[in-house]
RNA sequence: GGCGCGAUAGCCAAGUGGUUAGGCACGGGUCUGCAAAACCUGUUACGCCGGUUCAAUUCCGGCUCGCGCCUCCA
């Protein structure tokens, strides 16, 4: 079995094979730090975040650079709004950014390079471009990329040059270029920017967006790397423009394997601020749900697909999740240990895992398999034939997959003395049959966040989450 | 206009030329002082019209509806 995924740069699916084994050299494009990031920007980092660990758990060593960009339009817009430093302004949004990483559960990248600390390698890879005659200052100090220079363009996207209609979106007379088509390498400065410019050989101004890709992902990754990653919307023109740049500059192939993830929508319409449908991290940690749910919805469904994000679908996730973790707990029970054992039901659900996450990481089978190992063991349970030593494994194949999913774990909560107290003095009430004070300490404790179930031997205490 | 994607049960969401995806919700049951939780169990769906085929939700053609991108949106 090999690991498959679909490569937008054939629109097939292919067997991955990284240059240098086990290394992979992969790029994700990253945050723009000028605002908290939305949830359909984490759909993208926890795919992303998926990948990176399908490619551990097959053995690959990762190597991943994600940008910052924390200089463009947006960021410079944000900055002057708020009265503040570009570099103030967008530290917050950067330390914001990592923080709501951590709450997904995503695995830090290896690199995570700024914009504003490379603008000496853009301007050194733009040089670059002008010796090989890619590219041209206009009247007003900008640059400019010259695609008519560069033959494979549109080759991502399947865009014909020809069809190209230039529309609305383009404002014609905002840029002095060639044709309407070039994109920009470089900015000249202008009075919106204040004091965010540096000085280059063609004039001072700021890198364009493209540029900083090429230039970040050359330096820490090299010319020529094995995979890169983001959103469907970035294949045009980003994406292509940074194979236009990288290309004309090196002269070798940019990145072999590129892979784009799917739009969220929200109730089923693109999410937008007057729809009231758009939601940050922030946003939903606020509603009480937690990271890890947040984590098993953007995970649930395939990432080629357009995810549905509905709270009612956080509500599944919780429910779904819940579950698990009595399974886990019930595994646990069964006092685990004692020689490794792989019966049939356990290796066919945790090969039906790894069947599904090596077909392009098909997460929905793969959590399908992991339900089938979950209903599979319950029986057993219920049966009385789970053996101890199978229960052992089984909790070794939840932590298996979990390297994977990231969301398997549950996390410890313990109540707090008064709920303790609480639940002991409802025990004692039930002890003496006292029903109706039994009820009003179950209240108490649900108050408190506590749920309490009776079981055959005593109690429990649950989080109510 | 160009390029591309989708339509699967109440909701979410895989997949397949014939054999139960899965999750949530809901019904039934076990357990329980009552609950809750949990577990077991049940509900057999593929937009429309043609075609190919012994057999189509799956392949082909057309249609309808929805969506994305078409110059700095994950």
């Amino acid at each position: 079995m090999t690991f498959k995924i679909y490569n937008t740069l054939t629109r097939q699916l292919e067997e991955f094979v990284p240059a240098q084994p086990p290394a992979v050299r992969m790029y994700t494009c990253g945050p723009t730090v000028y605002n908290y990031a939305h949830i359909g920007n984490f759909r993208a980092y926890v795919f992303e975040d998926l990948l990176r660990r399908q490619l551990k758990y097959r053995g690959f060593a990762p190597c991943q650079v994600m940008n910052l960009t924390d200089v463009d339009d947006k960021t410079i817009k944000g900055a002057r709004a708020a009265g503040r430093p570009l570099q103030k302004y967008t530290q917050t949004y950067k330390e914001a950014f990592f923080a709501d990483l951590q709450t997904l559960n995503i695995e830090r990248a290896e690199h995570y390079p700024a914009a504003t600390e490379h603008v000496p390698e853009m301007i050194a890879l733009i040089e670059t471009l002008f010796r090989k005659g890619y590219a041209y200052r206009s009247e007003d100090g900008s640059v400019y990329f010259n695609i008519s220079r560069f033959e494979n363009y549109g080759r991502l996207a399947r865009l014909d040059l020809a069809g190209l209609k230039p529309g609305a979106r383009i404002a014609q007379d905002e840029y002095l270029k060639d044709n309407a088509a070039d994109f920009a390498l470089w900015k000249a400065w202008s009075p919106e920017d204040g004091d965010v410019a540096w000085d280059a050989p063609w004039g001072r101004g700021r890198p364009g967006w493209h540029i900083e890709c090429s230039a970040m992902s050359m330096k820490y990754l090299g010319p020529g790397f094995d995979l890169h990653t983001g959103g469907i919307d970035n294949i045009f023109p980003h994406h292509e423009d940074e194979i236009a740049q990288s290309e004309a500059a090196t002269g070798v192939p940019f990145s072999r394997y590129w892979m784009h993830c799917a739009h969220l929508v929200v109730d089923g319409r693109k999410m937008s601020k007057s729809l009231g449908n758009f939601y940050t991290l922030r946003d939903l940690l606020e509603r009480g749900f937690t990271g890890r749910e947040i984590r098993y919805v953007l995970a649930s469904a395939h990432y080629r697909q357009a995810l549905n994000f509905t709270i009612e679908s956080l509500e599944a996730a919780r429910a779904a999740l819940r579950r698990v973790d009595e399974f886990r707990e019930r595994l646990a029970a069964a006092a685990p240990g004692g020689p490794a054992s792989q019966p049939d039901w356990l290796a066919q659900a945790h090969n039906a895992f790894r069947q599904g996450m090596d077909d392009d990481l098909n997460t929905a089978e793969a959590l399908a398999a992991l339900f089938e190992m979950v209903h599979a063991g319950n029986r057993l349970a219920d049966a009385g034939r789970l053996t101890p030593v199978d229960a052992g494994a089984a909790l070794a194949a939840l932590d298996d997959m979990d390297r994977v999913f990231g969301f398997l774990a549950a996390p410890e909560r313990k109540p707090d003395e008064a709920v303790l107290k609480l639940a002991a003095e409802r025990q004692a009430a039930r002890s003496r049959r006292d029903w109706p004070a039994s009820d009003r300490l179950r209240g108490l404790i649900a108050e408190r966040g506590w749920l309490v179930q009776d079981v055959p031997d005593g109690y429990k205490l649950k989080p109510r989450a």
